[in-house]
DNA sequence: GAAGGCCTGGAA
DNA sequence: TTCCAGGCCTTC
């Protein structure tokens, strides 16, 4: 599932690719993607005007445009966005094709992604403006004090991007179990040596996966359809039945607000 | 704070 | 044929 690490990877190398280049043409094949704005307010805004830069909030993607629009881009579960790949047709909702012939297309099988059209500071979701904190800046004591008195449980307090912003189910459970916290946990219930841990962890979990080109388990693809790596290095995530990488105990799968949840039952308390 | 619904493809 | 995956929004 596309979180933080998948949407970095992609709009570090967006911003390779698109960074100053033109789109000469929005198509939107189907409108049920546009989170805000229309089709026709895509190929208004955005047809002749170039890109100035590719970035990441959250698990969003962000495109720059030098006229001040921003077209912000959500993967949900299955999004996809291929450089100049038109091989496979279906699913493809969205297609921005470049002024010199290169084009950027937006797949997303199950739909549960979409995009939004950003102009004047208009035109933003109430789930993008009221985007929590980033996960790799935000201090430890600012993590912590974020949860505040929280009564839930720390794992779906972590998916809350409104608290933080980025970490999806994948990399709760990968933190929790580098940090030695059991996801059921409560966050009042936390000693100030777990918080430093988790904090650590969050950033080590990241940046790892970030520099493996985040983790494809099943959709999730490179701007040139290449898979990431991270996924071989999961701890928890995906492993329920098997042993532990550090102490051999048998991994867990429990269910938490409909999640799929696993941890190590030795390791993590 | 928990649960249902959206959506599709692949597994049971 | 049914069930499951889950990000995010809506409803209870």
């Amino acid at each position: 599932m596309p979180e933080l690490p998948e949407a970095e990877t992609l709009a570090r190398q967006l911003q390779k690719t698109l960074a100053g280049r033109t789109v000469l043409h929005v198509k939107i094949l189907r409108d049920s993607v546009l989170k805000s704005g229309r089709a026709e307010t895509f190929e208004k805004f955005l047809s002749g005007r170039k890109i100035e830069k590719a970035a990441r909030r959250g698990k969003f993607i962000v495109l720059f445009f030098e006229n001040g629009c921003k077209v912000w881009v959500h993967l949900g579960m299955t999004g996809q966005l291929m450089w100049d790949r038109g091989v496979d047709e279906s699913h493809v909702h969205a297609i921005f094709e470049f002024a010199d012939g290169g084009k950027l297309v937006y797949r997303d099988i199950r739909r549960f992604g979409g995009l939004v059209i950003e102009k004047n500071g208009e035109g933003l979701t109430e789930g993008i403006k009221k985007l929590g904190a980033e996960p790799l800046e935000i201090s430890a004591e600012a993590l912590k004090s974020g949860f505040g008195k929280r009564k839930g449980r720390i794992k779906n307090l972590l998916m809350n991007q409104r608290i933080l912003a980025g970490l999806g189910n994948i990399y709760a459970d990968e933190s929790l179990f580098r940090a030695g916290i059991d996801p059921r946990k409560r966050p009042y219930r936390l000693t100030p040596e777990k918080w430093a841990a988790l904090h650590r962890a969050i950033r080590q979990v990241l940046n790892e996966s970030i520099e493996a080109g985040g983790s494809s388990i099943d959709d999730y693809r490179h701007l040139d359809g290449k898979r990431g790596e991270f996924q071989k290095r999961h701890r928890v995530y995906g492993r329920a039945g098997k042993p532990c990488r550090s102490c051999g105990a048998v991994i867990r799968r429990i269910v938490l607000s409909g999640r799929s949840t696993f941890f190590c039952p030795k390791c993590q308390f």
